[in-house]
DNA sequence: CTGAAAGCGCTAACAG
DNA sequence: CTGTTAGCGCTTTCAG
């Protein structure tokens, strides 16, 4: 016989037809819907792919056919090494895998460096929907996935007209933990923050570029914070806020070692991520300046991490943001998306998570609204 | 003008062709090869697409005619919730987004149910190759992806004929790391393991289970132990293997104990991962034991925590493991796979770190076969 | 620079 | 239970 012998996928649906003297739509038969046709006439099918080494129907073909990829895409940030890093990322992540897996389908990372126009790589993923999570709010890659005729769900960004989002809500959480700190007395404080734009800034934050932040949880954080300051009488103009492009431990010390260097008066250090509130313990140690006695620090996220070093912060529960918005786009009974009558939006609950690493400021007089 | 408000995906590249006047020939190009067209043309067609709401061509269809999903899939062991857990694993993921992302092309977690017979993931994934990694060598998911038709990757799995397969040499490095314990002396010592197969047994392990093992690694880590001390004289059926199904401090910690409980003559416990290290040197201090003075604990993979813990162990670059199976398999001269005669097997280097957790024991004098 | 022709490999009605 | 008929939406020679 004078079969080719590896020259792979020369055998096709077709071709087994024709082969077996059957019709198309048996053998497709065989593979999708058993119960349509004679268990013999399937065994000779099968039999027949597998000696013609059929490897049974094209996935892409498929797809095309039936409109159905079997797998959403996932736009993260920049780059990966940095999502792959983050706790709270990770957990988004393991959340959308796990809905996901459950639905048996899959979850494609969709490559979006930073600078490029390569949008290109969004345009050309085969994919029934997307889950955006935490891009700068003009980022050109989120634009074109609004493009694109599938469902999307958004995490953690501002709102958007028609699309389905997922988020706590960080603006009551920032609150609660500013009161929080309020009431134990603290009025001289500095703040950390993560990257607020697609631009390196690392160094100090000027109000302009606080508000301006393109990280809208960045954002969300630091504006709330600085009207529950303001609130109480502090002048959010003379408070520091150390921005880091880089989300790590190291950077969050160097960033301490900044803001402290600078303001050496501070009671407090609020950082808006527990990696980066971790980092600064490391250089209140450093420096021996004793935490909660000689200084207050908060985190907010909850990782593992932060509960460990019994951090003050904010637990956000990031495997389900993960898990709804895959719960979301999978949800068969919601179909008609992109009707703005029609969007969800998901609110998370957040828990204020007081640790030891809190305490009122040695000098102040402590204000106390409760009894 | 009577065009639907909401149809979505009504619009296609041919009947935008056919508003225009113009070929689809011509449409197509203006997506996919700007300098085959006018720029005036190129901006019509553009605009008009975005009138009509064509979102651009259908990556499905375009995957189906050029035979490129511009996507790998990733088969990984069991429940996500571990890999997003384990350092190790997710090291790997890290390094094969990496190369992905610097070909532009996306990484698809293929779900891959454990017991289920689901098979159908693998067979539906619209994807141009495939990494597996460390599933178990009977796992069908496995034998399924070597059916489809495109290249594989294995990483730490067992070599298979024909198939790339990227992977440290597992027995030098233990074998290292069992004569760094021989010298210093130990010969009663204990194991502790992840799990061996599908089947859940947390315990001891029968030499006859170690040796029928299926995950790859574990099996290898383990009879390379048992050569070398056997070698020196030790009676390996003697020697307590503790499994377990989770991989996790807590269960390390809890192997231990159960080791312990029942060996308590051990002099050092060699762990077949830094997480299950970890978990023993936990449970070590809870019981007041000295590390490594009354107790040495070794590791394997060279986690960052236990680089933090100095522990003792093996390094291997795990995201290395993810970004030489990417390469390999995106590398376009490597055309022709399949074929026996073109298969690479990569072996990555290992590095011994002797950290702080391990030392003579207290009892025995030491061998030293140095000067 | 543009168009016509020819499928990529498959599934889904709908009849028989 | 099986076959016929029609595309899914796109790219790509190859001529003009």
């Amino acid at each position: 016989m004078g079969r080719p012998i590896r020259t792979r996928r020369q055998a096709t649906l077709a071709s087994l037809a024709a082969e077996l003297g059957v019709s198309r739509t048996t053998v497709s038969n065989a593979y999708n819907r058993p119960d349509q046709l004679s268990p013999e006439l399937r065994k000779r099918v099968l039999d027949t792919a597998r000696k013609l080494g059929y490897p049974g129907p094209d996935p892409v073909a498929r797809s095309l056919r039936t409109r159905k990829a079997g797998a959403i895409g996932l736009l993260l940030t920049e780059n990966l090494s940095y999502a792959f890093r983050d706790p709270a990322a990770l957990g988004v992540l393991e959340g959308l895998a796990l809905a996901c897996e459950d639905a048996g389908v899959g979850v494609q990372l969709v490559p979006a460096r930073p600078g490029e126009e390569d949008v290109a790589t969004v345009h050309r993923a085969g994919v029934d929907g997307f889950v955006v999570y935490s891009v700068p709010d003009d980022d050109p890659h989120l634009n074109a996935v609004l493009q694109r005729p599938v469902p999307t769900v958004i995490i953690d960004q501002p709102v958007l007209s028609g699309v389905d989002r997922v988020a706590p809500d960080d603006a009551a959480a920032m609150t609660t933990l500013a009161y929080h700190l309020i009431e134990l007395g603290h009025r001289e404080i500095g703040v950390l923050c993560m990257r607020l734009s697609r631009d390196r800034n690392d160094g100090f934050a000027s109000r302009d570029r606080q508000e301006k932040a393109h990280y809208h949880v960045q954002r969300t954080r630091l504006t709330t914070l600085a009207e529950s300051f303001e609130a109480v009488g502090v002048d959010w103009s003379t408070v520091p806020v150390v921005e880091r492009f880089e989300h790590t431990l190291d950077e969050g010390a160097s960033a301490a070692r900044q803001l402290l260097d600078a303001n050496p008066q501070v009671t407090a250090i609020i950082c808006t991520s527990d990696i980066l509130a971790l980092g600064a313990l490391n250089e209140a140690q450093r420096r021996g300046l004793r935490v909660p006695a000689d200084l207050s620090i908060t985190g907010f996220d909850g990782i593992a991490d932060a509960e460990r070093a019994e951090l003050t912060t904010v637990y956000q529960p990031v495997r389900e943001k993960g898990r709804s918005a895959g719960n979301l786009l999978l949800d068969p009974t919601r179909r008609g998306q992109g009707n703005p009558l029609n969007q969800q939006i998901i609110t998370l609950e957040t828990e204020l998570r007081i640790g030891k690493t809190s305490a009122p400021p040695r000098t102040a007089e402590q204000h106390w609204f409760g009894p």
